[in-house]
DNA sequence: AGTATGATTGCGGGTTCCCGCATATTGGGT
DNA sequence: ACCCAATATGCGGGAACCCGCAATCATACT
């Protein structure tokens, strides 16, 4: 059995190769990489299927490179070790894991123990393991009436990205009205209204920024999350000339 | 000589533990804290002059702890151990610096030797130390004409925050058209325009949402200056009734 | 003083956003 | 087939945003 690490901080990647070591004696050869790209190709070089790595690094961060590694081969398991559960990362992973396929989500603030049986679960058992946190986090995001559908989301990736109502109609495939309902929602959901401190006279909020911020600070958002819809919308926009 | 040490990741902070008292044979005591919060208490109680700290971290971030140590007792010494280099740290830092402290910006990923020598030149020769890349960031970024003015990132967050001209006139002290004219002189240094790819007819991007988002993905702003923003704001909101 | 450069303000317009109201359309569940 | 709830669409109006133009104010340089 090979391990492929992807891990951009020098101390954590010996770390892990420390533990994986450890809990895995079947293991015959430990393989290091420190961003997503050089992943991408190691694990299409050495044709690995057991991967341990972060999601938040420098060049590609994680979630890209999971995408591409289970698109050349979807019965790779990877096991997520990430600082945080924020429900950025957990709805970008939930989104590209592929059908049935083996994976984990374990916290680096996990102790040595857990991390190892995570590891021996998904790479011998072929068992899914996601820390407790994470799951709370996952089903509260999905629970309707509190947490964004995905078809909301999506709307608030859009206006995260800046574009306009009628651009985000005709990207979506829905009337101007539509976006502008589910942008409603969305607010709702958020707890955004144009507040002023005394009356409801001037309304120091604009709701579409407000609304990016709060989901920011709240992390249904962050930089890895923005940095992928850019990406999308860059194709989207070439694509439709 | 007693030197506090911040930082969130046991790893990293066993690593600068080791780190220090290799490079400070003076140092006579090292205490450990694990986020911001404890940062501030802890150089209150033993009155440290020294400290060593991440910017990112959970809690409370470094820039906020630091602000706070540093207007207990300006001439304490404060080394910054950083993963990155972005704009929004930077500024954050410079900030808050009380005049003619001495201070350190080194970046996780330089060599021990460089960490060390940091070390001794801050603490002992008292003389500030800043990273190369973030002394080059520095520069760009305060350059009229490249980086945005003082005034214009006061502004920028206050888009990213949500809020509306008119409550922007009135925080800044502006007149509308004011704030509006330096938003347009923050569109153009961030290449934001209406963008459609065919001929100008439509407009995709709603500029003000639009740069956020180009802040963002530029690093001008990150997480932790929004949540010091919006911090700010609330304040501001309360105080105005 | 004189002038030049740049920031600030006011005005007016065109566009986009936000939303209330009313009318389809869709997708189950019985 | 029927109904119900949720979603999608159209229309219209008030507010906010974006910006060109022009007048005023500040500051610095000669």
């Amino acid at each position: 059995m090979k391990v492929l690490i992807v891990e951009d901080d020098p101390l954590h990647r010996s770390y892990l190769n420390e533990q994986v070591r450890a809990a895995l004696p079947e293991c015959t050869a430990v393989i290091e990489a420190t961003d997503g790209l050089e992943a991408e190709q190691l694990a299409r070089e050495h044709n690995t299927a057991h991967v341990v790595m972060d999601l938040q690094m420098s060049k590609r961060n994680g979630i890209e490179a999971a995408r591409t590694i289970w698109r050349e081969k979807p019965d790779r398991r990877i096991l997520f070790w990430s600082n945080y559960s924020d429900e950025a990362y957990v709805r970008g992973v939930s989104r590209i894991v592929p059908n049935g396929a083996a994976y984990g989500y374990v916290l680096k603030s996990a102790a040595d123990e857990r991390l190892k049986l995570a590891l021996r679960s998904i790479f011998i058992e072929n068992q899914c393991v996601i820390d407790n946190e994470v799951r709370g986090m996952q089903q509260r995001s999905f629970s309707p009436n509190i947490g964004l559908t995905e078809a909301e989301y999506e709307i608030l990736m859009d206006i995260a990205l800046g574009m306009t109502d009628r651009a985000i109609a005709q990207r979506r495939h829905l009337s101007l009205r539509s976006v502008q309902n589910r942008l409603t929602q969305i607010y709702g959901k958020l707890d955004i209204y144009q507040v002023s401190s005394s009356q409801h006279d001037d309304g120091t909020f604009n709701l579409r920024a407000r609304a990016v911020t709060e989901a920011m600070l709240r992390k249904l958002l962050n930089y890895g999350a923005l940095e992928r819809a850019e990406a999308d919308l860059k194709t989207w926009l070439s694509e439709r000339g």
